[in-house]
DNA sequence: TTGTAGGCGTTATCAC
DNA sequence: GTGATAACGCCTACAA
């Protein structure tokens, strides 16, 4: 059964005709140039022999891989398996498949990746490691490949992109701590040259002002990555500075395990002494200690809205850009309670 | 800039050689039958050019697509994104890409999605979907495909595999329960129709009788699947025996979690009442409510094993078939405790 | 409606 | 050592 794979001058031979005849009987698009029975003839042929068509030999010619490259920080990260999901499944259905690059966050590594990737010629990049500033997006433009943008945006909007509402998910996060009476919130700001971090950030800001609450300096610690460790750090800054905040909304979940971490280390308790919201709604972050309140928004969704903007592109229908922001949502669980020393059931959702 | 990249007939123009000459100088392989000037000018003209082979042509040219296929059942599984990466990490040094397959452990998925693969001319398959029967194997064998299994092992061994010594690793947990003075020690297994299922019960009793420990069928329960929810089953199941087991073995970390959620759930404690051990050290298991002690092994090295193994069947190194298997380790968390109602300190470790 | 011919970019196999 | 030629499997003007 190591024979080679039938190609297609073998089924046009069983069937009787010309290979350029069979091409066209079995390509959906022209199938309306051949005569019907021909047509027939044709894919019993192809369904004998067990005919799959040489996808490498059709690359050459047609110039379509069929592949897109999709650029992640690391998989290891429980953000993106649901993502890259979504956007596979999407990808399948249209008879396209994905190549992942984890960039680790360094962008000579990306560099490199990108360029093993054109150098497959891809059809179309996903990328959700966009900082503000990414120049990768003006090389691809120029050489025509299209792009779009997951998670993180970029301060150049004129490409397609599929994220979340940021300023509203992080309003819900301050709304839930202040209706719990919390006054002195602090913010685990994520990294400002990315998106998720800068828009976490202002719309924290904007969300304390809209609460009648003040944002002193000292509420606010940057994170230098979206890690465990670095919410650690912060959080055990933010409790060294004795601030006397009894809250913290952090730029994602990462941060906020870290912090939760921090709070155990000094002594404290969350939430009895200090409530704490991320911002993701990873897997498994319903499980931990405590449970983290957070904010969900649909990864899975995410990759697969992004797959179909990729497919549109590639496709030619050029649909204006367009960015899309899915809704997000709170999920209050057990890291966040009723500020110390406030007296009465003021669990009013 | 959106130029058509550089071909090898330009570069050949450039250094004034027939293309001919050209794709030999920028073979490394045969590089020695060129002379040393022509090579250089070559090399320096592809230089100039900026130019990169045509993968999609050579692959048509040579037959050897540089891409093989990876099965896994499920991506968001976080057991599974470590392996995974191990995996990439060691093709993308070679020059190789991979396909990921998500088989959602059906059959019928799995079947489309190899036959896919196929298509698609990959030049191996790494698989952790393997049942101890499992029909891809003979299919694969007979189209002269190569084949690694990865953490699941097949009966029919005559195919190169990497994995765990899964009942050495069941051993350290049925002696840690052991010696903290359990006697009671139940274990939820896997399905028997999977080797990590099969061994880690065969384990599981082996260590027992080692210990001089009884097994009565009321101590074992079979789940239907790896799941937090099947855990969540068997562990009610075996507290409504009321067997007056005071700790659990759990196949793996999934049926552990889940088997803690039903503890909890009837209203006693882990590991106070009823001590749990898993099996994978997935991660972020460390953070979860109890940090669930388990039985560790390296994830991204069996992925990166895979991948050689891999590599050394396409190359066609016939070395001889073999099956690797990693070493276990003990890690102890927060899951497991001196049995109730022991007295003094037994915590030897 | 169908056949013909040429080429996508590379490499293997001949000759010279 | 280098050049010429053909072929990998498919698609598509163009011709018939």
């Amino acid at each position: 059964m190591a024979n080679p794979p039938v190609t297609l001058k073998e089924v046009a031979a069983r069937a009787g005709v010309h290979p350029a005849t069979a091409s066209r009987a079995l390509n959906p698009e022209r199938q309306g140039l051949v005569s019907e029975g021909v047509a027939r003839r044709v894919r019993a042929a192809a369904e004998a022999l067990g005919y799959s068509p040489n996808p490498v030999a059709r690359s050459l010619r047609t110039r379509r891989s069929h592949t897109v490259g999709v650029l992640i920080p690391d998989l290891t990260n429980p953000l993106f398996p649901p993502l890259v999901r979504g956007l596979e499944d999407r990808l399948a259905a249209a008879g396209y498949v994905a190549l992942i690059g984890n960039t680790d966050g360094n962008d000579d590594r990306e560099r490199l990746i990108v360029e093993q990737m054109r150098a497959r010629r891809i059809d179309g990049l996903a990328s959700a490691t966009a900082r503000l500033r990414y120049p990768l997006l003006a090389q691809a433009a120029a050489a025509g490949l299209p792009v779009v943008l997951m998670n993180r945006m970029a301060t150049d909007h004129s490409f397609p992109a599929v994220s979340v509402d940021n300023e509203r998910g992080i309003r819900l996060a301050v709304a839930h701590l202040a209706a719990l009476g919390h006054r002195r919130i602090a913010h685990i700001a994520g990294p400002q040259d990315v998106s998720t971090g800068l828009e976490r950030y202002r719309g924290f800001a904007a969300a304390m002002a809209a609460c009648g609450l003040a944002v002193p300096a000292e509420l606010v610690v940057f994170a230098r990555a979206f890690s465990i460790q670095e919410g650690t750090r912060c959080g055990r800054l933010l409790l060294e500075r004795d601030s006397g905040c009894t809250a913290v909304a952090a730029a994602n979940d990462m941060l906020a395990v870290g912090c939760c971490t921090a709070i155990e280390a000094a002594g404290r308790s969350c939430p009895a002494d200090v409530s704490v919201v991320g911002f993701n709604d990873m897997p498994f972050i319903d499980r931990l200690r405590p449970p983290l309140t957070t904010i969900r928004f649909p990864h899975y969704q995410v990759g697969h809205e992004a797959a179909g903007a990729l497919l549109e592109l590639i496709a030619g229908r050029s649909r204006p850009v367009r960015v899309l922001r899915l809704a997000p949502e709170l999920v209050v669980r057990g890291s966040t309670a009723v500020r110390p020393g406030v007296p009465g059931p003021s669990s009013r959702r």
